[in-house]
DNA sequence: GCCAACGTTGGC
DNA sequence: GCCAACGTTGGC
């Protein structure tokens, strides 16, 4: 099993908009960058967790863990003209973009605050915490999956 | 709102 | 294939 990180701005969809949903499930529309694609179109797996991070916002850090219910498909909004993800050059013969579907498992009593991550020196390898670093899908490892998740968060 | 870092595009 | 110009991300 692999663990991720996926990033949401939260005024645009939040953990507890997922957890909102029907089936508290979501199809993973919209990345358009490769690297974070080939992670979703190759190595996300079923039941994979996610933590679900809040990014852009007042409270940056992960909100809580999502895991992975539906792999990889291409991602519609690519043939859909009128989305703002519509890609030209797409077709349904040969799509470009694919996505994964996430569904809601918990949601932390607090966000786990960026900063906090950065202090910790036993993350000081996450990608996370790399300069520079902006991968909207991003591989965690287990150990920092499991620091995080049982360490730095409080419930 | 600023700006560093990164990704993409397109002319050559 | 190089690289300048441009666009985007995302923390601060």
């Amino acid at each position: 099993m692999n663990y991720w990180l996926m990033k949401s701005e939260p005024d645009e969809f939040s953990i507890n908009d997922l957890k909102n949903k029907k089936n508290q499930t979501e199809a993973w529309t919209g990345v358009r960058n490769y690297q974070a694609r080939n992670f979703m179109r190759d190595e996300m797996k079923k039941n994979d967790l996610v933590f679900f991070y809040h990014s852009s916002c007042k409270e940056i850090g992960i909100a809580g863990i999502a895991k992975v219910v539906k792999e990889s498909y291409p991602d519609p909004t690519q043939f859909d003209k009128k989305s703002k993800y519509f890609d030209p050059k797409a077709t349904e013969d040969n799509p470009r973009w694919f996505l994964i579907d996430i569904k809601w498992v918990k949601t932390f009593e607090e966000i786990i605050p960026l900063s906090l991550l950065k202090e910790s020196k036993e993350l000081k390898n996450m990608y996370l915490v790399q300069k520079g670093s902006r991968l909207s899908v991003q591989p965690v490892r287990e150990k920092e999956f499991d620091f995080i998740k049982d360490q730095l968060n409080s419930k």
